[in-house]
DNA sequence: GCTCCGTTTCGACATTGTAGAAACGAACCT
DNA sequence: AGGTTCGTTTCTACAATGTCGAAACGGAGC
């Protein structure tokens, strides 16, 4: 058993999913923009990489240099643990929320 | 304003689901069963109350005494302002997840 | 060489997540 | 009454994640 099934932290998620988003283009900066862009909040480049290389030690992520276009960059990419992670989270979130109404609480927002 | 984005971490979020599905019997106990039905995994019972504990603090949950049979229970609920951080973050999550396809990647695990 | 820019690395600290033992109180028993 | 059990909550401690900004890097152009 090589599978890692400790919960995704939210943020964790976020960076994971704009990863996947940003595909070929996948690093650091880009990712940031990709997450501030999405959720309309800003995020400190130091999160993002703390949080990418925390994912790369569970190997949920894989990272490699490239020098493309000037500069050099840590390009990354989702592993396939980082994919099932995702769907996982994913699933147990779904089943939560089925079934549960916020309307009538908002109404009182 | 009175209003606080701050983000909801990952358990903060199960914890205020079950919070919202086990409606009128929200208690500790309770919530930690539920969110251990509909998950599948262990949680200790004080990661229940010390992140109630902290919604409360933030004014996402309010709770009060009921001494309904026999034993003295701490009663949840949500507060407005809990469904509304609920709201913003699945909103702010589905907008991540829209267009990713974990499939490709599900197949090589 | 030096400076500008985009990028990454690093170090520090705040907030959340996790665990389990201790404390409580009502009910029961003898 | 005293002691025991059971369900529940409180407390304390520590690990993991989230967050920030400044320092370091490297190539391009002056």
């Amino acid at each position: 058993m090589t599978q890692n099934d400790a919960p995704l932290g939210a943020f964790e998620e976020q960076v994971l999913l704009a990863v996947m988003r940003t595909r070929e283009n996948a690093y650091g900066m880009r990712v940031r923009q990709e997450i501030e862009a999405v959720t309309g909040r800003d995020v400190a480049i130091g999160a993002v990489y703390s949080t990418l290389d925390r994912l790369e030690a569970k190997a949920l992520v894989r990272s490699g240099r490239s020098s493309i276009d000037g500069s050099s960059r840590r390009m990354f990419e989702v592993a396939p643990a980082g994919a099932h992670a995702l769907a996982q989270t994913k699933l147990m979130r779904d089943r939560l929320w089925r079934g549960v109404d916020l309307k009538p609480l908002l109404a009182a927002y």
